[in-house]
DNA sequence: TTGTATGCGTTATCAG
DNA sequence: CTGATAACGCATACAA
């Protein structure tokens, strides 16, 4: 019940000395004799002392915080995310304050103030969903102004601005990639199905009409809009009766997972008839029977590296920081596809 | 870049009052007149004034965070648990600072130090695995302790102490019920798949074991432990060769995706031949094919209605609290079981 | 090497 | 209704 009700003040005078040894002893200055440093941590750890966080807080303006911000953190792909960074931010010191914003503008806004307002070090903005569809300022301007206050970093989107550090994965040649494959294996109807409208998704559409053009199919009808739900997704597929499909690229692993419902739901086989490829390669992927080949964006080390980005820049270093960094995707192979080895068995 | 530069005494003299003037202006005290209370807002919101949290903090002792500890955030369960708990939260104006501890005592007893340092308001442990056996005090040690600082909760796990306060899902009694069932559809040969010996997972044997006995069904080699990872789980029932299983109950949705691969792998008809029951009727479940049967321990109410509390003994309600509220859980039908309906068709 | 004194930005107490 | 001022607990520049 009762808070730590001892300060340095009390730790000083039972160790018979100032509260700026003690001070000096507790931030390992070693301007200080070592028998008065014993007799100071001896008190320190008799009474349990433990600073004052807002204190020193106040005094020095950080409490070695940063702020990430999710969209919603039970969806798996930004778990994991969060799981990255949490676990890299703390190897230097840094503990984080998460905030669900949902994906509608004015819950990011109110958010973000929310985050500045606990005078955070920094702000990570997890998810392509912040980066606005890059056409309309208006939906970024919020960052804009947080970074204003903190250097802003954004995992997967790319918005333009003093003091904010993105990093993009290269979806769209990942998609263009993938889809030259499916068309390469004979593939020639296929489905490219997303839930939104944001900066990932419209590149991972761009990858996909530019490889359908170059291989003269027509791209009618072939990028569709879909509800983020494995059920929506499969009774969806289910309405396109008389539509022949033979590949889906989902932009998610969730849609993967509904087309691979609609699939087993209409007999037909995976990959042999319709090969369908996820993205992210989430936990979804692998938990899924057929398991899903998806598309993976190394997460991880993006993570890893923008936490080396912040420490960086909050060490001052922030000239020499590039302000976008892209890193290429790869496809992880699973049953969903084809094995390039497979191809012609089945030609 | 430059952080919020204009304090509580720029305001004041910018509308020519006192900072005790603008406090309560910014507080909302009512002992202000109109026209005091406009000069400053108009000065407030001209320079975008905000308050300086640290300084706030240090003298009302609180910044509004509870400290949020969970062994893994990139595990679908305690992610949505999360999910929750920040949503009521923030209803409440508290925000919540996030720690991922693992599964070692270790982990747990440093996260929870760090949280505390922080100042938190309150504590909420997520998982059962921070009540450690029930049997080894030790291991539990340092939830008393911090509970001599802050209230602390707990979900999904009991442990006794001033000021915890637990939530317990009602395990043992939804094991029991559930293995009674199978048994009542001519099952003989279930088993129990868990990972781990968590006071939930002990709960969970427990029901199981009590329900063979009644049945006078032999509990040898019924109940196995497994790691937490869908391809061992898969392996380890493929390596039971000669054993003969009609149904499965495993501890969480992870390990019923394994049983669930394992059976296709055989070409074992679910449910027909083996029923499966997973547990926490995550995202999981749904994303399987076919999907899993689970028992769902209503996450969502135990998380509002601990927040609630919270809330409550923060106000300084304490007195009024139950340390310890079970709920039940209930069986989400999917279609890794024999719906009751079916049961006189399948015999 | 150690101590003194001050600032950090609020809120709250007490006068007026 | 409003203003002056004392906490809150730490770090640090400056003195000794």
């Amino acid at each position: 019940m009762q808070k730590n009700t001892c300060n340095i003040y009390d730790v000083a005078k039972m160790a018979g000395v100032s509260t700026a040894t003690v001070s000096r002893v507790l931030n390992g200055s070693d301007k200080v004799s070592p028998r008065t440093r014993d007799k100071v941590m001896d008190v320190v750890t008799k009474v349990g002392f433990t600073p004052n966080a807002f204190a020193k807080g106040l005094g020095m303006n950080t409490m070695h915080t940063v702020g990430i911000l999710v969209p919603t953190i039970s969806d798996t792909y930004m778990a994991s995310a969060v799981a990255y960074l949490e676990k890299e931010l703390v190897t230097y010191g840094y503990d984080c304050i998460l905030s669900c914003s949902g994906f509608e503008l004015a819950g990011k806004q109110t958010k973000t103030e929310l985050l500045l307002s606990k005078h955070i070090d920094s702000l990570i903005y997890v998810g392509s969903t912040y980066a606005g569809n890059g056409k309309d300022i208006h939906t970024t301007n919020y960052i804009r102004r947080a970074a204003k206050q903190v250097p802003v970093f954004i995992i997967n989107g790319n918005v333009a601005g003093e003091n904010i550090y993105a990093s993009v994965f290269e979806d769209e040649a990942a998609v263009y990639e993938m889809t030259g494959r499916l068309i390469g294996r004979g593939r020639k109807h296929i489905l490219f199905l997303t839930d939104s409208h944001s900066y990932s998704s419209n590149n991972k559409k761009k990858g996909f009409r530019k490889a359908l053009k170059e291989a003269g199919i027509d791209e009618k009808d072939k990028v569709l809009y879909v509800e983020n739900d494995v059920y929506a997704v499969k009774e969806f597929l289910l309405s396109l009766e008389g539509k022949k499909i033979d590949a889906i690229i989902a932009a998610n692993d969730d849609i993967a997972i509904g087309a691979v419902k609609y699939a087993l739901h209409r007999g037909i086989r995976i990959p042999e008839d319709l090969e369908i490829i996820g993205y992210n390669n989430s936990y979804l992927a692998v938990s899924s029977s057929p398991e899903i080949s998806s598309i993976d964006n190394h997460t991880a080390e993006i993570c890893k590296d923008t936490v080396e980005r912040i420490i960086r820049i909050l060490s001052g270093e922030e000239n020499t920081l590039k302000h976008k960094i892209s890193v290429p995707c790869s496809l992880v192979e699973r049953e969903t596809t084809l094995r390039e080895s497979e191809e012609s068995a089945k030609l």
